[in-house]
RNA sequence: CGGGAUGUGGCGCAGCCCGGUAGCGCACACGCCUGGGGGGCGUGGGGCCGCAGGUUCAAAUCCUGUCAUCCCGACCA
């Protein structure tokens, strides 16, 4: 049915690539490693964007805007923070061009090397820490709830469209704080927002939790993730959300003056998430047909087509649905391309997972119904043209919610209590793998035995793991919870 | 950086072994017929065969070099 598009069950990365670019969601580009997002696969990170900035600043955070250029003696302020970052770094190292005087074209003036060259930013904590050290200097100034859209460049080995890309865009969040629990408070009030915009919006069921010393972000305390399970049965890390300590206060000396006139270094959080976002999106809900977008994220959420073609009868009562419809604040569009036929349009708004389609045809006007096609279920349904936009209403609601049980079930099934390494390996190496959840014994040694001997992870310690007494999946030592495995992206 | 593969109209590919007018499908443009699940017929436009050398009367094809991309590993949001 579907042309060009592998199966899932065929190859699950050729199907995740053909998504993206069947669906115009987006392509690579001529750098490599870098992709450009088309209009359609950027309509729908925007609308990520927009509702994560408004719970942002519903919660008090403020949008402001940092350099691309971070100096690389800044980069090495912080120890641990350089050693994460270092081998991924785009360096900036001349600031001019001039024609080769031996006729080879164009080539970097070598009389324009910078005295210190400057890192494009893989993140930045290092420049708004630089910066923060002088907007801060008393307990009245904090705390500072600041956020930024941008992006970031790491220079990984090998990447994949979304999910792992030389540039992509983000948002980090970088706050500071007076006190050590308020700035614990923020970082976990992130991950809630998180959590929430992954579930509520995206239909995306997450786990919180905490990672392990091993994954935690270089320059951390701690490290609190959301983990999502894709259909494939491998994990992916969707958002985080950093405790810093007073590393990067120290780091870059930033100190405010509390209530007794004492000097004090700064709480720090920072977080993100990025268009990885839409990489889970389309691995969570899409199907061989094509993208799957939940309603509240879908920048079309009910599309209408004239059966055969556009005529002055049928384009009157699309404009009435359409005037309906949009009086309720639904995305509406009419396809009046007159170049293709329907099978062709209904292949086509499957492909990009436009969440309702409306089928009208005279012989519909003549019953006074309109056939109705949503995209979850692909089910088809005939409804009384009368009142139709409540009805679509309610049916947008009901889909964003159905994508959200099928993803819950589905993550809940392939959820497996393991209590020894031979379940381990078998569960590991499933077709679908899913989250293992068994003891550990809690050190990075046993962590990393376990990877190299499975490629599985410690994803995060949930933050709701009860207390269970147990005894390590691998070496039998103590263990006081469960942890959760998964292969991941 | 190790292993494997591939570069030919916008996209996907054949042609290469065995040198001799650059082809097919899709897409695109126009016309007619169609029209409730990716239509049919016809006509037409579009190419330094990745790049640079070499062999040859003649190179997409053979030789040398080079660049790039993709896949599998090690690194990671």
């Amino acid at each position: 049915m579907a042309k060009e598009i592998t199966s899932r069950s065929e190859n699950y990365s050729d199907w995740y690539i053909d998504i993206v670019k069947r669906a115009n969601l987006a392509d690579n580009s001529a750098v490599r490693g870098c992709m450009v997002i088309k209009p359609y696969g950027f309509a729908i990170w925007e609308n990520i964007r927009d509702q994560l900035d408004k719970m942002f600043k519903e919660t008090g955070h403020v949008n402001a805007y940092f350099p691309l250029f971070i100096p690389k003696s800044f980069l090495s302020k912080e120890a641990q923070h350089v050693a994460g970052f270092a081998k991924e770094c785009a360096v900036v190292t001349h600031h001019r061009l001039m024609n080769d005087p031996d006729g080879g074209g164009i080539i970097v003036d070598p009389d324009s090397k910078l005295e210190e060259e400057l890192i494009v930013r893989p993140t930045s904590e290092t420049i708004i820490w630089d910066t923060y050290r002088t907007w801060i200097n008393s307990y009245r100034d904090l705390p500072l709830l600041i956020n930024q859209w941008a992006n970031v460049v790491r220079w990984e080995m090998r990447t994949r469209l979304f999910l792992r890309t030389t540039e992509f865009l983000w948002q980090e969040g970088h706050t500071a704080h007076a006190t050590k629990e308020e700035a614990v408070e923020e970082t976990l009030k992130i991950l809630d927002i998180y959590a929430t915009f992954a579930e509520e919006y995206m239909a995306m069921p997450v786990i919180r939790g905490i990672k392990t010393a091993n994954e935690r972000f270089a320059g951390a305390e701690e490290t609190y993730c959301i983990e999502a399970l894709m259909q494939d049965g491998k994990a992916l890390q969707a958002g985080t959300s950093h405790f810093l300590g007073q590393n990067f206060a120290k780091a870059f000396d930033v100190k405010f003056l509390n209530e007794n006139n004492q000097q004090e270094y700064v709480w720090a959080t920072s977080w993100g998430v990025s268009t990885r976002l839409m990489g889970g999106l389309i691995m969570t809900h899409s199907d061989d047909d094509g993208l799957v977008v939940p309603p509240k994220l879908a920048p079309t959420q009910v599309v209408i087509v004239p059966i055969p073609k556009p005529s002055p009868v049928i384009d009157e009562v699309v404009h009435k649905i359409m005037a309906a419809l949009k009086a309720k604040g639904i995305r509406v569009k009419y396809d009046m391309d007159m170049k293709n036929r329907p099978g062709f349009k209904f292949a086509e708004h499957e492909m990009h997972g436009i969440p309702v389609r409306l089928a009208i045809g005279e012989r519909d006007l003549a019953n006074g119904q309109v056939e109705v096609a949503r995209r979850d279920t692909k089910e088809k349904t005939q409804q009384a043209l009368e009142g139709i936009e409540q009805y679509i209403e309610d049916l947008l609601v009901e889909i964003q919610a159905n994508l959200f049980n099928r993803a819950k079930a589905m993550r809940d099934q392939y959820i497996t209590k393991v209590d020894n390494f031979k379940d381990f390996e078998e569960i590991i190496n499933r077709d679908i793998p899913g989250f293992i959840s068994a003891h550990w014994d809690g050190t990075t040694e046993t962590e990393e035995k376990i990877k190299e001997l499975t490629k599985a992870t410690i994803r995060c310690i949930p933050l709701d793991a009860e207390a269970e007494d147990g005894s390590c999946v691998l070496t039998g030592k103590p263990s006081q919870r469960r942890v959760l495995f998964a292969k991941a992206y």
